[in-house]
RNA sequence: GCGAAGGUGGCGGAAUUGGUAGACGCACCAGGUUUAGGUCCUGGCGCCUAACCGCGUGUGGGUUCGAGUCCCACCCUUCGCACCA
């Protein structure tokens, strides 16, 4: 993207502590570092700077390169690789021409964002309101062929594995699951007739226990039906062309007016043998399903909205207590004993919907079927910047793929895009071409592959460097699986699911053994800021930089009001991630110039949990450049004053308990307590009397412990103060059990639940000799009361019930 | 709209299993060092209060000797929703 920002910052910095940690602990760790380099940004920079993505990406991988190596990380940078590298992308159309022999790849049509002005293919992002976000043009939709990755031939797979990742967190694996969507329903079929002919409109539900509810169904407007209504009738064909002008986007779909319209067209309901509308709805998705549903007003939310809407009738087949159908305020969705319903009156769920199916599967008019919300992965990209798909068209043989000895297939690099059309396909040097098969002139594939697919087996290819027969190799296998994989919680999903199935596809391929591509995942919190705009007069939308913003706030903190320091007013448009187009980023740069890669390194680890969203304030950044300072300069003092004999056990527990709950908080990967506790040792020496040979363990400890974090400073430390020549080569610090054991332990008294004081009891005291301690200490409270009960929380506190 | 997560002082955050709420740091206040500012050092710092008491972890309710932590309802914020990656 250029530069490094703030969440590429926090991402390497915990890595490189995980790396360092293991490393001192005797691990071989791989630490690899590499270039997500093809898309849309550089597409867009090279139209606005006019040069071609190619040269401004690799300037950027090698600005970005210093600022890595600036940092400090402990990259082994013999295993660098790019994706827009012809010596990488040959291996994704390699792996492309396996899957579409195998019919893993394949072609079918997709819907597209289209810009009827530029003639070009919008992403989501590109659209603006409906709009072109270069042209202001109402976007359209279309219908293109395109290439598939069969992933849904995985979906019970990748569902039922995810039991199995006990390194990944719940949430993430729950939101695969629920993206996965396994369901299991019924396949109905409503028979109708078009032309004289028979036909059967498939509709598919998980609540086939409310089919005698059935007062209508409904059709997606890309549905035959609709096509077939759409040409009888132009009130038809208008709604049905305004539901495609509409968003391809869900979220959008999900959240627009729904509305319908009836197509004239009746089926006969499977069971009951009565007539049944069928209406175009603008909320039925064509992706999901068989593009129909049936409409059971009294017990789906979005049919009852739709039934109140059109005056559909809203019969009630689910009992529910003390309610009718008439009097309802909203649909009841929850299960119950069928009524209303004939033969199937008083069957509980279960049973209705086993009833219901055997009888469709009498009629063969339909079955008992699992349906997955998973969909096949479209990967075709009307785009320049990618990796170009290898097929070739050939008029007598169809799609060939291209044949290994010709692979890879470049792609051009001196090309500048002007966004519009696809640049490939208006370069006949590119796309003029032989068939590989019979010889004839033919057209190779323009459209070039999702970066999604450059991203989702680079990993394996991290441990292959320089391999250029292959894949990957042998190697992998020692690498693979990933034990620690960390990104950012925005790739809980997609990302992550893709190399999923990538893996399972090499693997399947014979290339790899492992199925699952990460053991262990850390998913970072997001880096977010504040974002400001101001609509100019010209109409323009301006989005102004936060540290250019003057706010003014309310005695809780509340924004009053916000302007530019030039005195302009400006919107607080919320929190959210950094990112170039709301221009709201933060440069680590300028942070890691002033206070040096350490501080920079300290700060961010310091700042929050890694788990945990950031909103971005540098503020207390003085306080670990402080830190270090006077961790630098204390080991400097220390170095002449002379040690004295006299041992203390007191003053080594504090540094060993310290040191204790830091290597719990490291497991955890809770790393901002162990810069905490990195910082509550030198304040702890620094208490200790001059001479106490506790302060020399402590600094060991703490340069040990801190090394992870800030690597520069304490290197120089370790040396400086005699320990070693290099830090990374000493043994990870353990605590002294020694140290840990005292001889006396506070326990916290409580008069029914309040505390009321402490209480230093010997290590040996019995339970009556406690009780007793407690109720002198406190008496006061007691206050001549009855005693019910004393709880005694061993090492902890003792509680007084009056 | 649907799926997932989060909400603790002025701020970032801490609190293995339900057991002293606010560790550590920022900001702020007072004092010291300094020609001054900065750096550095010492002390203070949830709210109310002279002090004790009392109140306090988004809101409302519940379980418990004891709730930031468990249960129910709600509010707000963030992430994802298949072409940003």
């Amino acid at each position: 993207s250029g530069k490094l920002h703030m969440g590429h910052v926090r991402n390497y910095t915990i890595g490189d502590v995980l790396t360092r940690h293991y490393r001192m602990r005797g691990r071989n760790v791989l630490q690899p570092m590499g270039w997500d380099a093809f898309g849309l940004p550089a597409e867009n920079a090279a139209m606005a700077n006019k040069v071609p993505p190619a040269k401004w990406t690799r300037d950027n991988i090698a600005y970005m390169k210093k600022q890595l190596q600036g940092l400090g990380f402990a990259l082994d940078w013999t295993r660098e690789l790019a994706t827009c590298n012809p010596d990488y992308y040959k291996w994704n159309q390699w792996l492309f021409t396996r899957l579409f022999r195998k019919g893993l790849a394949y072609k079918k049509t997709g819907i597209v964002n289209w810009d009827p002005v530029d003639q070009t293919v919008l992403a989501n992002e590109q659209v603006i309101e409906g709009r072109g976000w270069r042209t202001g043009a109402p976007v359209e939709k279309r219908e293109i062929p395109m290439y598939f990755f069969r992933i849904t031939k995985y979906a019970e797979e990748l569902l039922g594995a995810l039991d199995g990742l006990n390194g990944w967190p719940e949430q993430v694996k729950l939101m695969q699951k629920n993206w996965i969507g396994r369901s299991e329903g019924v396949r109905i079929g409503f028979e109708y007739s078009l032309e004289n002919q028979k036909k059967i409109l498939w509709v598919f539900t998980t609540r086939a226990d409310t089919l005698m509810g059935t007062t209508f169904c409904a059709v997606a407007a890309e549905h035959p039906i609709a096509a077939w209504a759409a040409e009888k009738n132009p009130e038809v064909k208008k709604f049905v062309e305004e539901c495609k002008r509409g968003t391809v986007v869900e979220a959008e779909l999900a959240q627009i007016e729904k509305k319908g319209m009836p197509t004239g067209m009746f089926c006969t309901h499977p069971i009951s043998g009565e007539e049944v509308t069928v209406w175009v709805g603008n909320y039925v998705l064509m992706t999901y399903g068989e593009g129909a549903v049936m409409g059971v007003p009294a017990h789906d939310e979005r049919d009852f909205a739709f039934a109140l809407k059109y005056g559909l009738a809203i019969p009630q087949v689910i009992d529910v207590a003390g309610f009718s159908a008439n009097e309802w305020q909203d649909s009841y969705t929850d299960h119950g004993k069928c009524i209303n319903s004939g033969k199937y009156d008083g069957l509980d769920f279960q049973q209705s919907v086993d009833a219901i199916a055997a009888d469709l599967k009498s009629k063969s008019l339909g079955e008992k079927q699992v349906q997955w919300r998973l969909r096949d992965w479209g990967i075709s990209r009307q785009r320049y910047w990618g990796c170009p798909i290898p097929i070739v068209h050939c008029a007598s043989c169809g799609d060939v793929p291209v044949p290994d000895d010709q692979l890879p297939v470049k792609l051009p690099e001196d090309l500048v895009p002007d966004g519009t059309g696809n640049p490939l396909a208006k370069m006949p040097a590119f796309y003029e071409t032989s068939c590989p098969s019979c010889g004839k002139p033919a057209k190779r594939e323009t459209d070039t592959m999702d970066t999604f697919v450059d991203s989702s087996w680079y990993f394996a290819r991290f441990a292959c460097p320089g391999q250029d027969k292959a894949m990957v190799d042998e190697r992998a296998k020692y690498w693979m699986a990933v034990d620690q994989y960390i990104g950012g919680i925005e790739h809980a999903i997609l990302h992550l699911l893709y190399s999923r199935f990538f893996m399972r596809a090499m693997r399947d391929e014979g290339l790899l053994q492992v199925s699952e591509p990460f053991t262990n995942l850390l998913t970072q919190g997001m880096v977010l800021a504040e974002t400001y705009y101001r609509d100019t007069p010209e109409g323009r939308r301006e989005w102004v930089h936060p540290s250019e913003v003057v706010l003014e706030r309310d005695a809780k903190g509340k924004i009053l009001s916000a302007k530019k320091k030039d005195g302009a007013e400006v919107v607080f448009d919320g929190i959210g991630t950094m990112s170039k187009s709301r221009n709201n980023g933060v440069d680590p740069q300028q942070l890691i110039e002033k206070y040096g890669a350490d501080t920079a390194r300290l700060f961010i680890i310091f700042a929050s949990p890694p788990t945990h969203t950031l909103e971005w304030s540098d503020e207390g950044v003085e306080g670990s450049f402080r830190f270090l300072k006077r961790l630098w300069s204390f080991c400097f003092k220390f170095k002449s004053i002379s040690e004295s004999k006299s041992e203390n056990k007191n003053s080594r527990h504090e540094i060993h308990a310290v040191l204790k709950q830091a290597n719990y908080d490291l497991q955890k990967h809770q790393f901002n307590t162990v810069a905490s506790a990195c910082m509550k040792i030198l304040n702890a020496i620094e208490r200790l009397p001059a001479g106490d040979p506790a302060a020399k363990e402590g600094l060991s400890i703490l340069v040990r412990l801190l090394s992870p974090i800030t690597p520069h400073v304490c290197h120089a430390l370790w040396r400086e103060l005699g320990f070693g020549e290099d830090v990374m080569t000493a043994p990870w610090p353990e605590p002294d059990p020694a140290a840990l054991v005292q001889d006396e332990v506070e326990y916290v008294v409580q008069v029914n639940g309040k505390t009321r004081g402490t209480l230093k009891v010997p290590q040996a005291a019995v339970q009556k000799t406690m009780e007793e301690m407690a109720i002198q200490a406190a008496n006061k409270y007691i206050d001549g009361k009855t005693i019910r009960r004393i709880v005694i929380v061993p090492g902890r506190l003792i509680n007084i019930v009056v």
